[in-house]
DNA sequence: CCAAGTGGTATCGTCGCGATACTATTTTAT
DNA sequence: ATAAAATAGTATCGCGACGATACCACTTGG
């Protein structure tokens, strides 16, 4: 049949169709795609990573940039900031009810909200566990953070009901656990064929 | 086990990384994601699709923007453009050497080709049969133009060993048959469960 | 306690981007 | 045949995303 496009080719193809439909999404309320991007890591982020830092990190984008972006959008009332307890330099960001309202609604962007809930699940399930691998194998080539769920870290304990992470032997919230941590490591390799 | 992150936070994740490996791949000759992306689709692109229109169309940007980085490009030495010989509004774009050998070393980035080189057969054909099924879901739900490879389109005519696009007419040169086009039209929908 | 390191902001210049307006050419109607 | 509509592309404007650099406040570690 039909030879398939390489993984690659099909990668950088979605990868232009979410962004364009980002942009799209955004442009009612003069939202760019980084800032919706931005506003999406931080409402799926824990505790120790929703900071100006780590969604530079997420994003691979430059602290300096991105602190700017950030301004505008509490400036915008999307985002509400609070000062940090122990760490009087870092500060926690936290979305606004409008800032998750305005998610709601533009991200995952409407058309690819129709088409991934109009696929079959067994696609559903081969693109997860495709993109798991990608991830993977990427986290190791390039060394950078993985933006994990925290419950699924290296570092992650459960002890006698509750949770803690053994990073920092703090204890966890539970609706801490099912976020992004910006420490997280993976449990182990994936064994490979 | 610890549930899997949606399919589309990992699409999400997945395109940051992207983004920031295209930026940093050309960072070196101080070009921008949206050039090596231009470039790479002009690579691929048939002889029906390697005009600006086609690139805006393709990277979902506006005709007068990517009219103005395509300038950009050529004036630097990486495109060079030809007349069309019928309709002469329209102009093809092919890379030079310049931009050719920029693409080898650029796109995909380092980092993605460790990767996808590392990743077992197994995961790189869930990859691309879950990504093949999320555009055409994609395709269906946004109604765009596919830029799927020739070959692959519903008009596509074998006849005698040549080859013609039955939408045109025309023959079409081998090399032009595994190329993408902008009119490219999916044979069938999926069969779904 | 001082030096080095870190989280964050301010500011500057470049240029990607959409919007708008325009030209040149082709296609369609009448 | 010719006017009107559509199409491919460019020019230009304003906005603001982005990296680079410099800087400040705070923390950490010798």
């Amino acid at each position: 049949m039909s030879p398939r496009p390489s993984a690659y080719v099909l990668l950088e193809r979605v990868s232009n169709l979410l962004r364009a439909e980002l942009r799209s999404a955004g442009a009612a309320d003069e939202l760019e795609p980084v800032h919706l991007q931005a506003l999406d890591y931080l409402d799926r982020a824990n505790a120790y990573s929703n900071t100006p830092l780590a969604v530079a990190e997420y994003l691979g984008l430059t602290k300096g940039n991105v602190s700017q972006r950030l301004i505008a959008l509490e400036r915008a009332g999307y985002l509400k900031r609070t000062a940090d307890a122990r760490d009087r330099r870092v500060s926690h960001l936290a979305l606004t009810a409008k800032g998750r309202s305005l998610l709601r609604a533009a991200v995952p962007p409407p058309h690819w909200r129709e088409a991934l809930a109009a696929l079959p699940a067994e696609s559903v399930d081969r693109l997860e566990r495709g993109l798991l691998d990608l991830l993977r194998a990427l986290q190791l080539a390039q060394g950078g953070r993985s933006f994990g769920e925290c419950r699924t870290c290296r570092h992650f304990v459960v002890d006698g009901g509750r949770y803690a992470c053994g990073l920092t032997r703090e204890p966890l919230a539970a609706e801490q656990t099912t976020k992004i941590c910006r420490e997280h490591a993976a449990p182990e390799l994936p064994k490979t064929a």
